[in-house]
DNA sequence: TTGACATATCGGAAATATTCGATATAAAAT
DNA sequence: ATTTTATATCGAATATTTCCGATATGTCAA
């Protein structure tokens, strides 16, 4: 777990919009889950184009954003066809308060 | 408490440094308390040069960030004569894990 | 096999952060 | 009063981040 990079993603307020829809998909992304046929279970996953069009910003800063907190372990996701779908890392959501709380 | 300024605030590996020396006071500036009289009572507080001197930084740069992280909310400071001591705001930063585990 | 669609990547302009040395302020000591 | 000491603030050079449009890549459908 990268610290600093986890805090970077963490300060800006579309990435943490992001964050905050994907702990309710279902809520935020109705739609959510159309694309993705029962074969493929990634549950929690909604695709680039729909939280693109909730965040209000252009594809490519969607796309840099989602990848950038990939890489900090804030998101995990999965490509089927021509969609990749994000969610939650909860583990490494909860791991961060745990240090936050104890080593920070 | 602005939860970007915080999160901004920790992402650099200097203040980091300094948030965990904060925890751990005596252990990190054994010097410290050197300038606080008995009348003043900040525990845990350690004034800027002290700070600096660890940090490897230059002055103007840890008085920066200590007045960065003040303003997160991150550190409390006092002034005694010439000496600012900072010590961390320990319910802020709980406060900040607490949020984390359950609003992001 | 061509075209449309979803996403990723590239290149760059603008905004913000980093970090310093110089200088200001203010208190303490001489 | 003057000098020293501790900290804050200013101004600026450099680095990084933000965010976009254009383009590339890969997939699906006709």
């Amino acid at each position: 777990m990268e610290l600093i990079d986890l805090f970077k993603a963490l300060s800006n307020e579309t990435r943490l919009n992001i964050l905050r829809w994907l702990k309710e998909p279902e809520k935020h992304f109705p739609k959510q889950g159309a694309h993705l046929p029962k074969e493929v279970s990634f549950k929690g996953g909604v695709c680039v184009g729909d939280i693109q069009e909730k965040a209000k910003a252009s594809q490519s800063t969607v796309s840099h954003y989602l990848n950038m907190m990939q890489k900090a372990g804030l998101l995990e996701s999965v490509r089927y066809g021509q969609w990749t779908y994000y969610r939650r890392n909860e583990e490494v959501i909860h791991q961060l308060a745990e240090y936050i709380k104890t080593e920070i």
